[in-house]
DNA sequence: TTCCTTGTTTAGAATCATTCCAATTATTGA
DNA sequence: TCAATAATTGGAATGATTCTAAACAAGGAA
């Protein structure tokens, strides 16, 4: 059974649009609805499929614009670990992602503190943002293959 | 002053391809010399403009092929820090890549042994290869905008 | 060396992901 | 409620990469 996230995380949603000077739109709550949903780092077209299921007459170019302004307003962020398309995820906890070679999936791992303290922070660097991807096989997989 | 770079890398060039399994063509070797002459992390059409300089006929179809068998063959990394086309580097040592919002500029930074250990291996899964970059503002563009 | 197999190159077409566009619509503050 | 302006829409345009089929070249065998 579905239901609408009309709590917590949409309030959080509206007051971080209007903060960074969005609009607070329809649109935009399906979008972050269906990042919330399923938590598979969908693509963009993927996120538009299923808003549509909801929202048939959102367009792409829409979901294209929601992402942009989810992202920049910080309640969700965007995963380029394979070549092809972006993918988005609502997980906005420190945390790295693995691309799984075989199965495609994406996984969210844990970033301890530990490696963040050890991580050099350059002088004279400023940095807005940081993406730490792996490749390799899944659990699962590699379980499949050496049977 | 240009040279060919007919000594130890080229050498190594070729007995990586041909441990991996692909051959050891002009194309290859110039598109390799390409990425050693200017560690500036072209995109592919970069190394399609320079490659063309010294080899006219060169097409930017047979450039995809020699990254790719490059990278493949372990010689060279695709870097993707940024939206729009991927880049590539043929530094490799451990280092990650911090790209500078105003400038455009990549930098290869150093990645201490500290970090690597601090750093948690996930167990069950399997990693083939690692990709660490940030985004932010360099030391000469912040210097400039500050001023 | 010559031939053969097979991988590679080539130009251009095709595809995929994303961005742009101009007209319409919705949101927000006055 | 109204006006200003940001957002949405569908489609076109762009940019990056991959695909295709024919010509070509590398490397091993004879």
């Amino acid at each position: 059974m579905k239901r609408r996230n009309t709590t917590a995380e949409q309030r959080q949603l509206g007051e971080q649009l209007a903060a960074t000077g969005f609009r607070f739109t329809q649109q935009r709550r399906q979008v972050y609805d269906v990042l919330l949903q399923k938590l598979d780092h969908p693509t963009a077209e993927d996120v538009f499929l299923r808003a549509k299921r909801a929202m048939p007459e959102i367009s792409m170019a829409t979901v294209y614009n929601c992402l942009d302004a989810l992202v920049q307003a910080g309640v969700a962020r965007q995963v380029k670990v394979e070549r092809g398309a972006a993918r988005f995820c609502p997980n906005m906890h420190e945390h790295w992602h693995f691309h799984c070679n075989e199965c495609g999936r994406v996984f969210d791992m844990d970033l301890p503190d530990a490696a963040c303290d050890a991580f050099p922070l350059p002088r004279g660097f400023k940095i807005d943002s940081f993406e730490i991807g792996a490749h390799g096989v899944c659990p699962d997989c590699s379980g499949k293959r050496k049977k």
